[in-house]
DNA sequence: GTATTATAAATCATAATATGAAACGACTAC
DNA sequence: GTAGTCGTTTCATATTATGATTTATAATAC
């Protein structure tokens, strides 16, 4: 379905003079939902770093209000700041522009949530979503981190890596999220040749029980995958029976965006 | 209603050894939605740092992600990596998630869309909002950024303001968003002084057009004003007649926020 | 086709800036 | 009272950020 680009691992070189600003968003990308507050001794282990330096680059992280102090326990959490910024990045995606209608046609067709998700770093984004007619699809999950190995997004974004990216990330353990998540590297392999063939994924509860989604690559005028997008819902709703509908407007949905991107089938 | 702090111009010293990490966020503070694509040259102009400065700022960002360029422009825009750091920043917010459950109910109370704002810096940014039960109310503002001479909250969290922090706000010039639009520093005053005094600020058409929301403030154990929540529809719905009532219920859902922050009324 | 302009990227000597060890002060636990 | 933990400040040091200049690249004009 997709050609895959071989050999591409790009150098990871930090670029000189700028360790500070680099050692800054390591901070930040310590917190999450998981620890959404820190002490800066912990926050220092954490990232590596002096505890001046960890203390310094906060009290400049917290007088632009990236950072915010809990005034009761001292402890830091990310800033208001923050929020206005993600904000302002997600209506300057060109991507989540473009794909916009797209996905609240293909909500509205299928009743069911769709999402445009991209892969960054170890995760995988969800940069847009469009809610599904039907109720208990209330879902924001947009900014949302979702693992790679148990979501259909994940799945055609991994078969669209190139051999030794993937081979990586295939050396890194495949949590299981329940009992349906593929945790075997050469059962995961099998299954993104067949996503790769069919140019679509499917997850039958891999995610979370009782979750169904399915997706398919959206590719530029390069003919790279850029994002994915999908349909989620109920797996009492998406039945096995209705399921290869589904599929066909997500792909057709998919093609779509592709298209606006300039990519051109054949 | 709620006291006024006096002289607190919080030292805007900036700490040592924290330049880089300073300029590099104000690159990323000059992406708006007026302009969220920069060439080098415009943004190192507009942030008044050396081209080459910018340049290897940048560069570090968008190693990270914060930051991506336009493929086809070669333009920066916000990054991927920041949509998801805003909706952690969102989710860890301690005010938000207590404000959250009354925001809801206040919301299908009156029918009308409920929002929380915070003062940061310059302008009004809304951190919650739980959407009207009626249509037409389906604005998604979370993360945007309101002017606070021109809204319900902006006034609120102005009026809480210490005196000398208040006249270095006035001396900037208002801007008229509409006819309605307060734009004389000396009306805004006085405008300013009721809303103290009841304790509930009003905007009719001040936004945009046929817009009016009302607004109160949420109060931590220290007495401070630390965000307005507020009550936003169309002027058809929300008309004089109807208005008293909104506000009461405006007003004691604040109240009620208050006191889970440990607020003590008397 | 060459010249011109604008913009981005690379180079590198310089010193300004970030760094982290050490010390301090404020709490808490025992 | 003592020891331990945590956040904050200080300060000498050299590592790291800086920016003038150069080179590369692309777009536009002539």
């Amino acid at each position: 379905m997709f050609p895959v680009k071989e050999l591409d691992l790009r150098a990871t070189e930090v670029y000189p003079g700028t360790q500070a600003v680099a050692r800054a968003i390591a901070l930040l990308k310590a917190f999450n939902d998981a620890q959404p507050e820190w002490t800066l001794n912990d926050l220092a282990q954490a990232t590596g770093l002096n505890k001046t330096t960890a203390f310094r680059l906060l009290s400049a992280l917290e007088a632009e209000r990236l950072v915010m102090r809990n005034p009761l326990s001292g402890g830091y959490r990310l800033g208001v700041e923050l929020i206005a910024m993600g904000s302002a990045a997600m209506r300057a995606n060109p991507l989540r522009a473009m794909s916009r209608p797209v996905l609240v046609t293909l909500a509205e067709q299928t009743g069911e949530a769709a999402t445009l998700e991209v892969l960054v770093e170890d995760y995988v984004l969800v940069i847009d979503e469009a809610p599904g007619s039907n109720p208990m699809g209330m879902t924001q999950d947009v900014g949302h981190r979702l693992p790679v190995h148990a979501t259909a997004t994940g799945k055609i974004l991994l078969a669209a890596l190139p051999e030794a990216e993937l081979a990586q990330r295939l050396a890194e353990p495949l949590l299981a999220l329940t009992d349906r998540t593929i945790t075997d590297p050469e059962q995961l392999r099998s299954e993104l040749a067949r996503v790769r063939q069919e140019g679509l994924a499917i997850a039958v509860g891999e995610l979370e029980p009782g979750f169904t989604a399915v997706a398919a690559a959206v590719q530029d005028r390069e003919r790279q995958v850029v994002a994915a997008i999908s349909i989620g819902g109920p797996s009492v709703r998406l039945t096995p029976e209705r399921l290869p509908a589904v599929a066909a407007m997500v792909q057709m949905s998919a093609r779509q965006i592709s298209r606006q991107l300039g990519y051109w089938p054949g």
